[in-house]
DNA sequence: GTACTTGTTAAACT
DNA sequence: TAGTTTAACAAGTA
């Protein structure tokens, strides 16, 4: 049996032709599935393909168990014996393939060629554990990145990141506040992660047009009803991809990737010049903070 | 060859 | 000093 974690869309199903990055809701749906397999194993090796993806020492890990599959923003964290961490990034093309022996699967299943491609062409990192499993660390971009911490260095490097938007520690009150000294635009302040954490592009656009509010307006021009309209719509569409994440992955598993899920959720993202799904105008698309954002100009004031 | 894409950070601004 | 903007990173596509 295999059990694929997680596979990167294949380009030919995305509309936009872009490569697809992982947000916190794949970043979640990763880390439920990595709850399922990885506690309780022991690392056998940990091989480093591009010396960038790595940061630590390897040999530390050896012999190590796993204790606990966590997330902080887009940041997993296994916890293992001895006060050891490591912290995994995926950024914006990294993958994780949890391989649990030799796929069963036809040889024309394109899933089953893929796992036994593995190591692939831009694997990273191979974490192979004491019962013959693997897991796999593709990255094309090498943007993302393992590092080898303790508890202290774990707190320091995950205290930079704020709560996450789905945390109950983030309030209409402490938005309220921040978004008072910032008068950059909304769209650029709620994807700022010393302020909020997990709100990537796509999920800033589809939140926007959720609430309602223009991405170009000031962050202190919102009054508190809007402001407590977007944190609220900020979560829905979060947990909707949370949820449909889920989806995706079993559709992975089926066949062929990304039918499902994940562009039910997608309101305006990548849609530029195609009809709002609420009033039919045209979706435009524009620049902020070098990201390009898109929205509805009539649905969004 | 040029422009552009992505998340995040660091440096360089105001 | 705090907020804001820009460049950088890698590797691919249009």
């Amino acid at each position: 049996m295999f059990c694929l974690v997680y596979l990167q869309k294949k380009p030919e199903c995305i509309p936009t032709q872009r490569p697809y990055m992982p947000e916190l809701p794949e970043v979640e749906t990763i880390v439920r599935r990595l709850q399922t397999v990885l506690p309780g194993k022991k690392v056998a090796e940990v091989v480093v393909l591009r010396n960038k993806s790595f940061q630590g020492d390897t040999a530390l890990l050896s012999g190590k168990k796993i204790r606990q599959v966590a997330r902080r923003a887009k940041v997993i964290v296994l916890t293992l014996d001895d006060d050891l961490c490591i912290l995994i990034h995926l950024k914006m093309t990294g993958q994780l393939i949890y391989v649990d022996g030799p796929s069963r699967l036809g040889g024309g299943h394109p899933t089953a060629d893929f796992i036994q491609q593995l190591p692939a062409k831009h694997t990273r990192i191979v974490a192979r554990f004491a019962d013959d499993t693997t897991l796999f660390f593709n990255d094309q971009r090498v943007f993302g990145w393992w590092k080898v911490a303790n508890t202290a260095s774990r707190d320091d490097e995950l205290s930079r990141y704020a709560p996450d938007v789905i945390d109950p520690e983030i309030t209409v009150s402490y938005l309220q506040q921040k978004f008072s000294r910032r008068h950059s635009p909304i769209k650029v302040t709620i994807m700022d992660s010393s302020i909020i954490s997990g709100v990537g592009n796509i999920y800033a656009c589809d939140g926007l047009f959720e609430a309602g509010i223009d991405p170009t307006r000031p962050a202190d021009s919102l009054n508190r009803r809007e402001i407590a309209q977007l944190l609220k719509s900020l979560r829905t569409v979060i947990l909707q991809g949370i949820e449909l994440g889920g989806a995706t992955i079993k559709d992975y598993m089926n066949i062929d990737g990304l039918s499902g899920g994940y562009q039910q959720v997608i309101r305006v993202y990548g849609r530029e010049g195609l009809p709002c799904f609420t009033c039919g105008t045209p979706i435009q698309r524009i620049k902020q903070g070098g990201r390009s954002t898109y929205f509805c100009s009539q649905c969004q004031r």
